[in-house]
DNA sequence: TAAAATGTTGGGTA
DNA sequence: ATACCCAACATTTT
């Protein structure tokens, strides 16, 4: 799926073309597409509401209408676009919402994983969300109380969105090859210092994906162009761009995870 | 063919 | 309670 930078990029580019339109019908492909609520309330509800404003929080994109807020999870292949109300549906269109001006929102899904929600209040969805990493909430020192609070592996608990939101399987291995860390590394063992590089470092890489409208990988082409400034990710066997080193590709919590085993010493 | 792919969640285990 | 592993979700690609 998307991560911060992409969802971002998306909600940057949705934007100035979604407020002030007003959703005239919802065509739901797919149900299960739909999280909350059930597809005939949906249908009722979300007709002859306004478009106020778009934004993201963590990984989702968040839509927010005069009387609800429509969220949207694209998780592994969800893709948004706007479309002429004539155009007829794509394969894999789970939602397309109807929009004044002849125009609608398409959710695009290819596997399935993508969820919407309906709610009048998101931050019951939210709740258990960890902090913004772009956010001033987010300082070295919260991230070093909350890594001692854990006695965990950094790659894996840098994935976890209830301990911080936004990371994603790509921005993570940077980051940690950034800041010089082996995704290994146990939480609580790390030093104040490296936690001010750690810190620094999420904020540069996922800032750098945002300047780069986020990556595209495999299929799903989204116009950004991260992907060609990669540092480790889908790197194994090339060589680190800081000393040269073949770059390794491990498993860690079911994800591939790549490293620079020079720069990047347990 | 089997494995893996930008993600999340729930269940089981220690 | 905490941490970790696995499966599930569903489809496409290598």
């Amino acid at each position: 799926m998307p991560e911060l930078p992409e969802v971002e990029t998306i909600a940057r580019k949705l934007k100035p073309e979604l407020i002030g339109r007003t959703i005239l019908s919802a065509d739901l492909r797919w149900s299960r597409t739909l999280a909350a609520p059930s597809p005939k309330k949906f249908r009722e509800q979300i007709k002859g509401q306004k478009i106020l404003d778009v934004g993201r929080r963590a990984k989702y994109l968040t839509i927010r209408l005069s009387s609800f807020h429509l969220l949207i999870h694209l998780r592994m292949s969800g893709d948004l676009h706007i479309k002429d109300s004539t155009d007829q549906p794509e394969k894999h269109d789970r939602l397309i919402i109807k929009l004044s001006g002849n125009h609608s929102l398409t959710f695009n899904d290819t596997r399935k994983f993508g969820r919407v929600w309906l709610v009048a209040d998101p931050t019951e969805i939210f709740k258990t969300l960890g902090p913004e990493p772009l956010s001033k909430e987010f300082t070295s020192h919260w991230l070093h109380s909350a890594l001692h609070k854990k006695h965990r592996r950094l790659k894996p608990l840098l994935l976890d969105q209830t301990f911080l939101s936004g990371l994603g399987n790509i921005y993570t291995d940077e980051a940690l090859n950034i800041a010089k860390l082996h995704p290994l590394r146990e939480s609580d063992s790390i030093t104040v210092k490296q936690t001010e590089v750690l810190h620094e470092a999420i904020r540069t890489v996922l800032k750098e994906g945002i300047r780069r409208n986020g990556a595209s990988i495999d299929w799903v082409y989204r116009g950004g162009e991260f992907q060609n400034y990669f540092r480790v990710y889908d790197r194994e066997g090339e060589p680190c761009r800081n000393c040269g080193t073949k770059i390794k590709r491990i498993t860690v919590g079911q994800r591939g995870t790549h490293y620079c085993p020079r720069c990047q010493r347990l």
